[in-house]
DNA sequence: CGGCCAATGGAACGCCGTTCCAGACAATAA
DNA sequence: TTATTGTCTGGAACGGCGTTCCATTGGCCG
């Protein structure tokens, strides 16, 4: 954290964080990771680079932080499920969708080991799998189980549609595109990623994201 | 790819992909992903930046290679495994230890969906998920599972030491560190992390990571 | 031998994150 | 009221990055 700022609204429309993280937030969603720098932030906050690193440390804060708010606002909405099972189930689902509708956090969930968005996330996933009535000593292994293969899910999510939107092309476009170098692999030594190559345009994400959450849950 | 070198060794000791690859390979391994750049290889090749640029047609490229290069060695040294499950531990393994020798290429192959390393670790994995007579529809499913939960590890396994590096400290304190940060979260919101906080430097993350692959595995 | 062209390597371009610092402003002390 | 203090601003500047450009090299072929 940047020294804190003491007094609230000192001049009008002064700078705050949370200005700052707002603002990063709509230049993530609308340019991608690479449209947040610190110039661009500055424009749109009709100031200099300068002024914001007053109120911010560094840019991997600023993502991180930016995460934070992405993700705390999932988690609020997220609360339902009646079992502990279909709790878990939520909670992966809002992720999933909210890392569809921001890509950047996936890969700032990634980059972030530990940090404060991650820890809200595991958090709600330990309570429901203690509520499931795992014992102690394999509560970590399970958890851990679980917010790893979300994680992975949601950096391969990012990543893809971050790899789309270089190339100019939509998510459906990219993955065809793949498909199609699949299925041109040798089929001697690549001869199960040919056979599913024509899968991976048609199938639905999210239905296998809980698919696997599912197979995880049942193998406790 | 860049334009294809015709002749081998017209000049003594030219430059090559090959050469170009390993050189990439040492600094990110003595350095960091960020000791990556092309004045530091250019130096290390005793030539310009303008000269790598004929044999590579950017940086993405370059890591992606690098990272193919462990990633082929990996799957050859790990051919071992007497059943299907045996050789996809074998295989996690693998990758589990080649991450940790080679941090850079856990972010590497997150950031490279559906190229070829990522397509070698997939056929292997689908090779031996197809032995244990899965049916066809769920392979996709069992598949991705698998590989979102070895990606998620890997992920989180090189943003944990690269972290750790940026911050000067060794694997053991960043960890200590961080259970510090969990058990002085606040008991009523976090009360599961701070449960588990003190496991966090303690345990032992290569038996978890195989303790997760069979928890997919016994979800069949 | 002379021309061709793959291959080289160093200079230059336009960005980036970050630092620096002179100045503006609100709150307080005199 | 005025002087002082310390928070907060914003633009200039620094070093480094990926990448491009291009004059030059040096092996090969007619």
């Amino acid at each position: 954290m940047a020294k804190k700022s003491l007094s609230s609204g000192r001049r009008e429309e002064s700078l705050s964080q949370e200005r700052i993280i707002e603002a990063s937030i709509e230049l993530l969603d609308s340019s991608g990771e690479s449209g947040l720098t610190f110039r661009a932030l500055a424009e749109r906050l009709a100031t200099g680079p300068g002024a914001i690193y007053w109120h911010i440390d560094n840019k991997t804060d600023l993502l991180t932080a930016a995460c934070d708010a992405i993700i705390a606002r999932t988690m609020q909405e997220s609360r339902s499920g009646d079992t502990a099972k279909q709790s878990i189930r939520a909670v992966a689902l809002g992720i999933f969708d909210a890392i569809d509708a921001h890509p950047w956090v996936g890969s700032a969930l990634t980059h972030a080991p530990g940090q404060l968005p991650v820890v809200r996330i595991l958090e709600r996933i330990g309570q429901q799998v203690r509520a499931m009535g795992v014992p102690a000593d394999k509560q970590w292994a399970t958890v851990s189980a679980l917010l790893n293969y979300i994680l992975g899910v949601s950096g391969q999510n990012a990543a893809n549609t971050h790899m789309a939107r270089t190339r100019g092309l939509d998510r459906a476009n990219f993955l065809g595109a793949i498909a199609n170098d699949w299925s041109q692999l040798d089929p001697v030594e690549y001869p199960f990623t040919r056979s599913i190559a024509g899968q991976l345009p048609i199938h639905d994400d999210r239905l296998d994201f809980v698919a696997g959450i599912d197979l995880i849950l049942d193998g406790l």
